[in-house]
DNA sequence: CCTACCATTAAACGGTTGTTTCAAACAGGC
DNA sequence: GCCTGTTTGAAACAACCGTTTAATGGTAGG
């Protein structure tokens, strides 16, 4: 039995999560981390087996409920409705990445800065696991986009998807980045505001007629192109 | 002089960009780096100084010349119209992104999943300048964006941009991700097609109007339901 | 020719990495 | 109690890291 109080294995999960988050996996030592959680430094391998298994095992334990908890939120959704809103569906994919960041019993924002290095970390095995569970979620939400959006072609749909991926990602997780570009500290709390000022944004960009391939360009542009200093 | 045949300085910095673009700069070794371009471990100290030379010297050379085209374009196209549309700014935001991307001599597709590692990747002095640099260009955006969109608030405008720059690092940045989840493979030349899709999508994100705090929650879906404070 | 000077080489440096070893401390079942 | 299996502790392991050294090759200027 591991857990009725702080065991070891979990103040190395902790410890972990936020030298990751902060520093990068690459860039985090194990001896840092036995450091940090007061812990001997061969607990590691005891118990996780190797750095890789401790990896996997702090992302896995963050990302699971996540994506459970957007299928669940779109199958209850699905349920309720048959022809649930696009904003409904944005909301039920988007909802929960705010919920973990304000429960800090699930991690707290340092998980959203773990997820934004989550790419650029992590050796193959893991990538491979990491794509596959999100593959499934992505999959059954363009299922889903799709069905509300009629007269805009999957292919599309999916493009759009990416995007709505990207801008959610990226502001959470380059907190640091962010606070230096807009000169304000970005509260975690602000999680929440990242999804309520998002939703509307790209619900609008999901329902924007496809096959327009390119904006009307005001004018022709007449001399197109750049000083080419090569 | 240094540069009419392949250098050694030019060998270890385009091995370097490849290595780091691949595999991410803290896991790419300079034996790794000196041994792809056939070239002296001692080398890179030399010509850099240290690693941390060689990283910045990496993504400065592929960053300002993305950075500068940025600026000129907004540059030209504000004294061509005194009110450019809003198409027309993102574009010029955009589309120097994609010329990079086409352009092998400039990076070629590498230079993307550089750009997508940077935040992750990078030591404190470095990621300073980093950010300085984009805040230059994010700033100059912003005031040009509230211009072409009175009535968006100047801090919804801020961060839309963000969103804007998550939805078009992510997709181009984690290509082998967006492999694995679309099933399809990404084509460098697709790049373009990125820009040109993701054009419109966030075209229409701008313009939706302030201030419609929540949309309608659970079980209220036909009302607007507009109550929720600020 | 010789002398500076820059570029390149091979070898080694000290330090840190992830991992392992082995003994000690601990738990609960009989 | 004693015993079995699990968990922790300090120390050592080999491998790799970035960096430095010292000697070499090559070339332009005097």
């Amino acid at each position: 039995m591991t857990s009725l109080l702080d065991s070891t294995k979990d103040r190395i999960l902790a410890a972990a999560e936020e030298l990751f988050a902060r520093t990068g996996v690459a860039r985090t030592s194990l001896r840092a981390i036995t450091a940090l959680a007061r812990v001997n430094l061969a607990a590691v391998n005891y118990h996780f087996g190797s750095k890789e298994g401790l990896v996997e095992e702090v992302y896995r334990r963050r990302l699971e409920p996540l994506n459970r908890a957007r299928l669940l939120n779109l199958e209850r959704l699905e349920r309720r409705a048959r022809k649930p809103s696009l904003e409904d569906v944005l909301e039920a994919f988007m909802s929960p990445v705010a919920q973990l960041a304000r429960d800090p019993a699930q991690g707290g924002p340092t998980v959203m800065r773990l997820l934004g290095q989550t790419h650029a970390e992590a050796e193959e095995p893991f990538k491979a696991w990491f794509a596959g569970e999100y593959k499934r979620v992505l999959e059954r939400y363009h299922a889903a986009l799709c069905r509300t959006l009629p007269g805009i072609p999957p292919e599309d749909v999916r493009w759009r998807l990416q995007f709505l991926v990207g801008a959610l990602t990226y502001p959470v997780a380059e907190r640091q980045l962010v606070e230096l570009v807009s000169g304000e500290a970005m509260d975690p709390a602000d999680v929440n505001q990242v999804v309520e000022r998002l939703l509307p944004f790209v619900a609008a960009g999901f329902r924007v007629p496809p096959g327009t391939p390119k904006p009307a360009r005001r004018a022709t542009r007449r001399r197109p192109k750049v000083t080419r200093n090569s």
